[in-house]
DNA sequence: TGGGTGTTTATGGGCGTCAATGGAAGCTGT
DNA sequence: ACAGCTTCCATTGACGCCCATAAACACCCA
């Protein structure tokens, strides 16, 4: 597998640290980023993570402005500015930094939920209403598509 | 990592020193520029600082503009010009020339904002201020382009 | 199919190293 | 000789690295 997939939550122990499912660690490791690179979700109460993969999407993403514009020092400033390479111990733990703590509500666990080509980090509480809230919008999303989705499946809930 | 990433504050000493955070250090280091090489950001209240690729870039920037024409020249002074390279102690520590901090209105801390191929340096509150503005746009840069998912509440729940 | 066993993962803690900071001593130019 | 720098040293606290235990899972064999 070359992508990270499914969610798992752990907790934080005394020194802030907690474990990067294995799973994640092996494709980050196919990847071969040395670390792991993380950023404040734009628009979301989570944090992106991932490694090359994660910083070629940020480079397109600034590649689209001009040169010099100001949308671009804009982008880059939310996304390098508030950026941290995160070190992985030998046993595949990280400390998050106190800002993307804040930013995602992080206390004392963590929910780590994969996306393909990158992760999110997120509260577990929050994560919870917020895979409700897109389960809800993805149901609406197959009905109007038309033919009713293959695993609409009634009583397939928490 | 090769480039700047993540933001620190660090307090200037009785001396009017400051600690470069290490990763800085670490990227100068591979960058192979001695030094610290500064100048006031044209158009906001902070340093730019950096190393060779700093330095490449100002050159290509100049070079946009016809030889001998008014804005190349101008361009010189104001890069050019009104920089400093300054020197890094054994300790990683360096000391602002009173014209790079009134410029960016620093008294007594700096925050270090990693941007890539170069850093700036902003007197703290001025950043957030600064970060604050830079993320409402790239929120709705994003969102213009359709590069998240679409996240829009149809229904909220919780 | 169930029990046993071995491997991998998660978690907790100890210790050494390095970064950050403060201060003192040596240079240099005026 | 003095002020302003620069270089050097000392302290503290955080963090990286290592080991030790425990729990989960997979695998094998009876």
């Amino acid at each position: 597998m070359d992508r990270f997939v499914s969610n798992t939550t752990s907790r934080l122990d005394a020194k802030g640290r907690v474990s990067v499912p294995a799973s994640f660690r092996s494709v980050l490791g196919r990847d071969g980023f040395d670390g792991l690179y993380c950023y404040p979700t734009l628009d979301q109460a989570a944090i992106d993570a991932g490694g090359h993969a994660l910083l070629a999407e940020i480079d397109s993403l600034i590649g689209r402005f001009p040169p010099y514009s100001q949308e671009r020092e804009e982008l880059r400033v939310a996304l390098y500015g508030r950026s941290a390479t995160l070190k992985i111990d030998g046993e595949g733990r990280v400390m998050l930094t106190e800002e993307l703590k804040s930013h995602a509500g992080i206390v004392d666990s963590v929910a780590f939920v994969g996306l393909g080509h990158k992760f999110q980090m997120w509260e577990p509480e929050r994560f919870r209403a917020h895979l409700a809230k897109a389960t809800a919008t993805v149901r609406a999303l197959t009905r109007r598509l038309g033919s009713h989705s293959p695993d609409s499946d009634p009583g397939a809930r928490e």
